[in-house]
DNA sequence: CCTCTGGCCTGAGACGTG
DNA sequence: ACACGTCC
DNA sequence: ACTTCAGGCCAGAG
């Protein structure tokens, strides 16, 4: 499919401190299939897969790390165009979304179950843009689309972004949805991930302790990140 | 002679260690 | 730099 | 809408 909308490349350093929302099948897609196609497959003593966990917590990480906050979107999979469905083709069972959830909550990142959350997030600039396929753009409400995102925490310097003029969702003005990143829960993240789905347990604390880290980071340029966007709004008008 | 752009093609993880 | 093994 | 994304390579334009 050719790209509608106008492409722009930012450096990384730009979004420091800005929320994103990210398709929950987005984030997994390049990496569960991947993954689960080779023959040392990651799974737990009970032979559960545990691909998506260390996905979603490396990539979080990652994003944290670089200087973005990100609020994961969650949908019934069929309900859109399939997303990122070449890698897909595989359906992500609701015992994994379940288990994903479950991580998030322990490291303090916020998500939402429904893509007319996501408008609403869009529509009070609650969350900068998405990343998702071009082909949910539309109904995600989503005006920009974001590509290229540092879920690793090293050799990504730039990121892309797809801009859009028409969006086929609309949210109730009145509608707000708080988002809020807290602190990670180190002890119920070590007792699901190392007790649960034997992750080891230095690598996890060594994990836990880059993210708090960067939520240090985070607070400590609060006031620059409003003074920013306070900028930003002004350019707007 | 360049630099840049866009189209076409292709392969598909991140990280640490030697 | 490159190749390879591990991650769970 | 109905096989995606991103990076590398190369031809053609400026």
């Amino acid at each position: 499919m050719k790209t509608v909308g106008v492409t722009k490349i930012k450096n990384i350093k730009n979004y420091f401190g800005e929320k994103i929302g990210i398709d929950i099948y987005y984030a997994l897609s390049k990496f569960v299939y991947t993954l689960d196609e080779k023959e040392t497959k990651l799974t737990d003593n009970d032979g559960n897969p545990t691909t998506h966990l260390k996905r979603i917590f490396d990539g979080t990480k990652g994003l944290l790390m670089n200087g973005i906050k990100p609020v994961y979107i969650f949908y019934e999979q069929s309900k859109v165009f399939s997303t990122c469905s070449a890698y897909n083709s595989q359906i992500i069972s609701s015992v994994e979304i379940n288990e994903i959830k479950r991580l998030l909550t322990y490291l303090g990142i916020p998500f939402v179950n429904s893509i007319s959350e996501c408008t609403i997030l869009l529509k009070t600039k609650e969350i900068y843009g998405v990343a998702t396929s071009e082909e949910n753009q539309k109904s995600f409400g989503a005006k920009i689309l974001l590509r290229d995102l540092p879920f690793q925490e090293k050799t990504k310097t730039l990121m892309t972004e797809v801009h859009f003029n028409e969006v086929s969702s609309f949210a109730d003005k009145d509608q707000k949805i708080e988002l809020k990143w807290r602190q990670p829960d180190e002890e119920n993240l070590i007792k699901f991930l190392c007790n649960e789905k034997q992750f080891n347990e230095e690598n996890l604390c060594k994990g836990i302790k880059k993210i708090k880290e960067s939520l240090i980071k985070f607070r400590q340029t609060t006031l620059h990140q409003y003074f920013k966007k306070g900028k930003k709004q002004q350019m707007k008008k």
